[in-house]
DNA sequence: GCGATGTATGAAGGGATTGTGAAGATGAAA
DNA sequence: TTTCATCTTCACAATCCCTTCATACATCGC
């Protein structure tokens, strides 16, 4: 049974990056684009989470707590592009459990949506498990076996990994990839895709020169081997 | 239900070569030669998604950013000569989804394409499969089967394969395949394909000498046999 | 059949793409 | 601040592809 999330801004662009994330996180995701569209929804819903604008039209996110703390404890993470104290003091003292200033990494989000939810007792989804051959990818428990014996993988391999298992059998390009881990607007240098690619090898195939799992399509990108 | 792309540049090769392209993967495409006309056509077609130059007469790209962000959040790609930051960040506050610098590589572009898609929440097209007897391409995943085994393909071979299998019974010249895997400007040698389709044939053929799916036609070229 | 033209194929050079180790940059934790 | 792990960039090596060419084979018209 996952947890729902709802995702209160006004800029489409913004609420759909965060949708992506959390749902390849495993969580389910309601939207709304103002507090009086997520009062309804909040309140239909009731979600385990909630991810909230400050500034937005119709009915602004202080306006939308002041009135949701008197229905229910949901946990809330303000979105606030004003870094000012004032801001922070107001907001946490109307109930919000953290906030996070704009532009900010989907990682950071994604980070503190685990935090809020860990401390306000709730845990986090299990993870839908990815698996493939002797490869099993844990989205919640965050961790990787490979023929039974746990991985150590960094963020930017775990990250890659669960993208590539997640559509066995696809071929992503570079600029896909970087796209998934990275977030936003892609700025870097595709070949650091192979970097990573190169690591991640190194950790989960028998023979790094002769990959089993994580293959190359020569001309567009890598592909996770389908069984 | 194909998502429509409008693309909006001064340079009518280039339209026409991104055109190509878009309608390859299975998008409707609509074009226009300057802001003017783009808005139009935007308030018109409403696009999933516009791909807009910067530098145009009439109208240029900022301005129409302008005007349509009022009306509509269609994600948007620049394509820009100019690689300064100046551009790229106004380009960003107007709301752009990704900027790609020319002279950019149609593969690229279209690698955006589908990234800008997906983080705006909507799916890239269907990955159309083409099939044919026990030929299966399928766009999405780029990959191709004979009788349910995977088979590599090269990319020329890959782009020549979907040519021919979207057009079952239609003969191309070489000249015409040769256009279409190399992208416009055509330089090279015909024979040049010969050698693609011998080396096609080795792979998808059960006897390459005695072709069953991808005929000759003599003096005029090739064609993938209609079931 | 015969020549002329078109096609098939193997091999090789040059070019493009990918693999890899190491150094520098970044950022978080102590 | 320093330390440490990670991420990114870069240079060079290894690999794979594309093109070209030479030669063999097939088809057409006469």
């Amino acid at each position: 049974m996952s947890k729902t999330i709802l995702v209160v801004d006004d800029e489409e662009r913004l609420v759909s990056l965060v949708k992506t994330y959390l749902e390849r996180e495993g969580f389910r995701v309601a939207t709304a684009k103002n507090g009086r569209q997520a009062l309804f929804i909040a309140r239909e819903q009731k979600p385990d989470l909630i991810i909230l604008d400050l500034m937005m039209p119709e009915m602004d996110g202080y306006e939308f707590m002041r009135v949701h703390r008197k229905e229910r404890e949901t946990p809330i993470i303000m979105l606030t592009a004003k870094i000012e104290d004032g801001d922070k003091v107001l907001g946490l003292e109307l109930g919000a459990d953290d906030y996070v200033a704009k532009p900010f990494s989907p990682r950071e989000l994604m980070a503190r949506v685990r935090a809020v939810l860990r401390r306000t007792g709730q845990s986090a989804p299990q993870g839908e498990m990815l698996r493939v051959g002797e490869v099993v990818l844990d989205r919640g428990l965050h961790s990787v076996k490979v023929s039974g014996s746990l991985i150590d993988l960094t963020p930017s391999e775990f990250d890659l990994l669960a993208v590539l298992m997640a559509s066995p059998g696809r071929a992503y390009s570079r600029y896909d990839l970087l796209d998934q881990i990275q977030g936003a607007v892609y700025e870097g240098y595709e070949r650091t895709i192979d970097v990573h690619i190169k690591n991640l090898r190194k950790k989960i195939e028998a023979d790094p020169r002769k990959p089993r799992y994580i293959e190359t399509v020569y001309g567009v990108g890598y592909r996770f081997a389908p069984e």
